[in-house]
DNA sequence: TGTACATCAGTGAACGCGCGTTCACTGATGTAC
DNA sequence: TGTACATCAGTGAACGCGCGTTCACTGATGTAC
């Protein structure tokens, strides 16, 4: 059954989409090949014609899964707004891949790695505009301190399975970056 | 081959030490029952005379865990400079279990998170007790936010294979923490 | 205190099972004339 | 443009393998007298 050019072109997107949908739900080693082919409308039998492993989809998979956050809101407070949400929280599967697959990455090998690094050099740079500061060296690190505490109250909020507490930590998060982002030093 | 009664007590702790130890080294799916049976000195068959399964196992080891983290120094920056140094960094087996087990946790049955709960919470308590502030409600808030930033800075600090990045995460986190940090508003 | 027996912690082979990966086969697509 | 053949994307059965878990057995510990 050999589909044209274009579906297979298609079809490498839509594995590719799916995987790291997949992945930000359940991790790397709960989802299995045949889990993403079957949600990308094929059998497992296919995917070593497009991959040559499950490590090589989980390094493009999480390279895809950066790529395709969307672009920074304009203002600092939305930004933050919007990524300590309840809805961010419940939305593991086009929710911020950091947040999602961190603990996880750290023991992967290198390729994954390396794209997370890609990601958050890029991160840190798009957040350091939207902080005011003297000097570049302080927006940057405000910037680092601005985005090490997103990921680190986003990590806390899911990890408690209580409710209000989980409320809690990112308003309060939210509350106490509000008052000191953008003050830069 | 019975043993005492003190020797099964003592091997119980050796296990969930053990198991504790290899968690976070390796995360939970990738440490096997004959891994931990084994750093434990013991055969992998005697395994559910302790635990009736491997989810129970992680479930108590993740208690030991975050109940044998150290008492926090009675400084703030004290605190900071230790928790964010390139050591910690190093060491997973003896280091945060939040940072080094977050991600999978989330995806684990109840217990492991309950327990993870419990922990949130006393850590939130202990860093307030550390903080400056006018009200107790500042200072829980800046216990949350400075906490988040930690467990963060750590988390991007681990996953990044840049060591320079890695270095830069670290310090100018410590350096951001330090300047806002304690002033509560 | 000694002795005989019951208990049960630890051992290691064995069990299903599901995983990543391979492969012979199928049939639609692409190509040469 | 049509036709004949080569290509190769997709299929699904099958493969090793390692996992969590079970179990018959062993022999030291604990206990009753």
């Amino acid at each position: 059954m050999r589909v044209s050019k274009e579906q297979v072109a298609q079809n490498r997107k839509t594995i590719l989409d799916a995987a790291g949908r997949l992945f930000r739900e359940r991790g790397f080693e709960a989802v299995t090949v045949t889990d993403v082919m079957k949600a990308a409308g094929l059998t497992h039998g296919g995917f070593y014609g497009y991959f040559s492993s499950k490590d090589e989809l989980i390094g493009e998979a999480v390279a895809v899964a950066l790529a395709s956050t969307r672009a920074l809101p304009g203002d600092l407070s939305t930004f933050v707004r919007r990524y300590l949400s309840a809805a961010h929280r419940a939305d593991f599967a086009r929710g911020c891949p950091v947040v999602a697959l961190a603990s996880e990455t750290i023991r992967q090998p290198g390729a994954a790695r390396a794209e997370m690094t890609t990601g958050l050099r890029r991160q840190i740079d798009e957040v350091s505009r939207l902080v005011t500061g003297t000097t570049e060296a302080d927006r940057r690190r405000a910037a680092i301190g601005i985005w090490a505490t997103m990921v680190g109250a986003m990590t806390l909020a899911r990890l408690t399975d209580d409710r209000k507490l989980s409320d809690e930590i990112l308003n309060e998060a939210g509350e106490w970056l509000t008052v000191h982002a953008g003050s830069g030093e």
